[in-house]
DNA sequence: CCGTTTCCTAACGAACCCCTAACGCCCGGC
DNA sequence: GCCGGGCGTTAGGGGTTCGTTAGGAAACGG
């Protein structure tokens, strides 16, 4: 379980790094939205306590970039303790929100609230669809053919696309997400790189790559990877 | 959305029914323990909200009965403050912890942000009506057919539209509401392209596109969203 | 140092989506 | 019965997004 802790007090960075640390978490830090924004792209933490008066950007503004991509829970930890401080955090998508000072036992107890609702990443470590069979840990695709088994070779950048798509089958990510796991934040400028991977992935991936049954465009929105047998609904 | 309030004080019980009433919940109430659970049982409200101090059956024995069986998002609101009583509640299975007195609108907010993470009681993560079912975060639509499940494909404007109207089922949303979420408020010469979108979703979505069933049209306000009647339990 | 692999920029046709415009229908007011 | 406003429907142009190809920069490994 890991955990991003995003304040400017190096004190405060300090305890809590101790005190959740000593509680079997792994955690994370960052001293300013610009790092706490970039910390989540990069590091994938389970959970966000975020400070709302940070420099460089406001918790308010990390809370809306996150959540154009990303539904990772976020804890507000801060100083302000007026209700319309709160009612624009939780509103703007934040999950909690704790003032300063704080019971230590308490804030424990909400990150296990939070971090209990998670959705239980049911990973399945290997997917097949077609005559194609991805095995995700081993990053090795074989391709079943009359002739035998076939190896396919994917570049790191490919691999990053297409594990994304088949981690969330039969839902859309949409192309904001992409650019935000596979380049970071900062590289949002849409010059049109995921169209060439795309077609990298079909070109290796699709039995008519003209005509993608799998890998399939959303105009406007993103790219969902299709099953072949619909998911559970 | 329905939500359960569980408190012994009539007092707090009105004020919130009224309140929360004018907000577009639906209320259900209850003054103790035992009655709170019956409720939950019959009622499966989307949301309780629920006091410690109850007589019959303490607001933890609660928490135990329902976490056996339910997965329905638990706001304690309570007078006590301590910090043990809140990582007691938290613990059992609550998912939030107000305490007495608190501000109606920090409350409003928390209900927001465990409804929204929520999709209806857990039990459903989507939207049914008729043969579609809507997915809202996988932005996955399907139509049960005879011959089987089959996809529905939607574009950007017309999922704003159709997701400002699924997030309050049954209820109007003005023009003037739609034009503002999904163009902004400067594209307020209305020309008329939301019947254009009207007319795609139901064409889409609706089992015969010259009678509307479910995508209504109130003439001279705006439009509605007109739920299936929910089975008699 | 050189060859290979990977990544990115640029450009162009095609497909798709958004919006304008125009017409017909229904309904209430005069 | 006439008229006007609001709504549904259709057709089509303009702009955006997508797929594809080609080629050069950058990183990697020997």
């Amino acid at each position: 379980m890991k955990i991003l802790i995003a304040d400017d007090d190096p004190q405060i960075l300090r305890a809590l790094r101790i005190t959740l640390g000593a509680r079997g978490y792994e955690i994370v830090t960052a001293h300013d939205g610009r790092t706490a924004l970039a910390a989540i792209v990069e590091q994938h933490p389970d959970l966000v306590m975020l400070d709302l008066g940070m420099p460089n950007l406001d918790g308010l503004a990390v809370i809306d970039s996150v959540r154009a991509w990303n539904s990772v829970p976020i804890l507000v930890v801060s100083g302000r303790s007026g209700a319309s401080d709160k009612v624009e955090a939780l509103d703007r998508g934040a999950d909690d929100y704790v003032t300063k000072p704080f019971s230590i036992d308490e804030l424990l107890a909400r990150i296990r609230a939070l971090t209990r609702r998670m959705p239980t990443s049911g990973d399945e470590p290997v997917v097949t669809f077609g005559d194609i069979t991805v095995d995700l840990p081993a990053k090795t695709i074989t391709r079943a053919t009359a002739a035998g088994p076939e190896h396919v070779r994917l570049t790191p950048t490919e691999w990053q696309i297409l594990e994304l798509l088949l981690r969330t089958p039969g839902k859309l990510v949409s192309r904001q997400a992409l650019y935000a796991e596979v380049w970071g934040q900062h590289k949002m400028t849409d010059t049109g790189y995921l169209r060439l991977y795309l077609a990298q992935l079909r070109k290796k991936l699709e039995p008519d790559p003209s005509r993608p049954r799998y890998l399939l465009t959303e105009a406007g929105m993103g790219y969902r990877f299709a099953p072949d047998a619909p998911p559970p609904a």
